[in-house]
DNA sequence: TCTTATATTAGATATCATCTACTATTAGAC
DNA sequence: GTCTAATAGTAGATGATATCTAATATAAGA
């Protein structure tokens, strides 16, 4: 029961969508995307598990989500730098879909409980 | 982008909160758990994969969430019949919690990306 | 020089979702 | 009587996601 999914763990698969939200506003780099989402009510100030967040990223410039390039700079480490690209846009578009979606079932199963156990 | 997750497919990990929540009005067997899901406005319609609740409904008394017992019947074929245990009412109030949770965190995400692409 | 912050990668395991396919019994149509 | 559909459940593989420990490497500051 410890680790049981009613507490809380194994229920994310947000990372994309955020991911997109945030590099729609501005190009960012790995690293830089951990820190902001770590200091984000978007992820509700969760750690942030960096090769999960790093994997992600690949995958999605895999997909053609993102693109990426490396940026060498003489005052920090070389880094790379993900910017959103035309079906990332559009991607995020079906992800509002997709979790207005999720939202209103979640709210019946929500009710259904309530109406439930109460 | 055809299977992207966007698009709605590997978001759901409902099925555990939703099963108890119908067993927790009455025990039933699997298959008519199945046919009642699929013709549910709780699982949103969508059609059930057999064996991930056969799967899912033996994780579950394995984890002490539900107990079972063969019914066995001169009408139908041999069939076992699931009910909620008192643990399972105590996960599906932690549940309740969790997904009112995750919900209010959908709420700030889905206002996120509204801001962003609007 | 030692520590902390920055920046990223590797590998293993657990969990959850999806798909095809298979077995077996019962009920009803023809 | 046989064929088909509905009922009831199982097996195995694969893909997607989450979680954890650990390692590497550079830069900045005490």
């Amino acid at each position: 029961m410890d680790k049981c999914a009613c507490k809380g763990s194994f229920l994310d698969k947000l990372l994309q969508p955020t991911l997109l939200t945030i590099l729609y506003q501005k190009p960012l780099h790995g690293f830089s995307l951990l820190k902001e989402l770590e200091q984000s009510s978007i992820m509700d100030y969760h750690k942030i598990d960096p090769t999960g967040l790093y994997r992600t990223l690949k995958k999605m410039e895999h997909a053609g989500l993102l693109i990426s390039h490396l940026d060498i700079n003489d005052n920090t480490q070389p880094r790379r730098i993900y910017a959103i690209t035309e079906d990332g846009k559009d991607c995020l578009k079906h992800w509002k879909i997709t979790l207005t979606h999720y939202r209103n079932h979640l709210d019946t199963l929500i009710q259904s409980i309530t109406e439930v156990i109460d």
